[in-house]
DNA sequence: CGCAATTTGATTGTGCGCAATTAAATTATA
DNA sequence: TATAATTTAATTGCGCACAATCAAATTGCG
């Protein structure tokens, strides 16, 4: 029997998941200071553009299930940054809205991209190449 | 301020964290019929090609630390995969030993990369090259 | 030798991440 | 209009993932 694909330097699977745990790490102790974690990160980044969102929708742009989602927010909203409320409409949705202190937070936030920015080891072309990579993965990994 | 960035698809570390998952979670049904998760998975491959090794080394291989080994080598101990054992020489270390029933597991291990192929959407070129910025990142991430 | 620094794994605590289940409400259908 | 199917969050349980701390053993240095 072949072995040499079981050998983790011969998977494309292991440097996609070492990089991105890696990735995590470098925006942690940024992220630390603002008192975010990394996924609460990206879900305050989705919120800043999409407020309100119900739950769902949120996690669809993260692709992110309500069994995270759920405590989460209401870590977020015990921070102060989000309001979690259940319009009278539909008793089975949740809507989250950012709070003026977590508008506030997004000053900060906005500081972060340009610290990583000299983290990231790649030129313009190839962190655009990787990019539409990814993003080819994902897209056709969502349609099959 | 410009708050650009600030968009999630403007970043390139969300593509990666979100790839990540997403490939993980095609290995899962897969992986759930040997009994191992993906964290597990990895571990094994590492262990078929260094066996005996000690919980340090291993944890380079794939850049996890004891707190995430330690109980992770313990649920492959129960179901009888690894041994581990103290050597008298120096009883801080610990060495992980792969069974017969682990090496067992290889055969059935060997099929996965095969299923996954055809899930994978990309040509040998894109492939290759998005094998190489993703060690590219990390080594170069491991150096700052 | 004697003591400090280092190495090594284990432990604890917090926070994801997801599968499976549940409960409540809405919508579709006969 | 009943009632079955669907939608939506929440809950539960398990397994990472990592920071911080601890304890034990070894190594290095004066």
């Amino acid at each position: 029997m072949n072995y040499e694909q079981l050998k983790l330097a011969n998977q494309l699977c292991f440097p996609l998941y070492a990089a991105s745990k890696a990735v995590v790490a470098k925006y942690t102790p940024h992220l630390s200071e603002i008192g975010l974690t990394y996924t609460q990160y990206i879900t305050m980044m989705v919120l800043w553009e999409h407020t309100p969102v119900g739950v769902k929708e949120l996690g669809e742009h993260l692709s992110l299930d309500s069994g995270t989602l759920t405590p989460l927010l209401k870590r977020l909203e015990s921070k102060g940054l989000v309001r979690r409320e259940r319009p009278g409409s539909d008793e089975r949705t949740v809507i989250v809205t950012v709070t003026e202190a977590g508008t506030a937070l997004k000053r900060h936030a906005a500081l972060i991209p340009q610290k990583m920015a000299p983290c990231m080891p790649l030129s313009k072309d190839e962190a655009g190449t990787l990019y539409a990579l990814l993003y080819k993965l994902l897209d056709e990994m969502r349609n099959t």
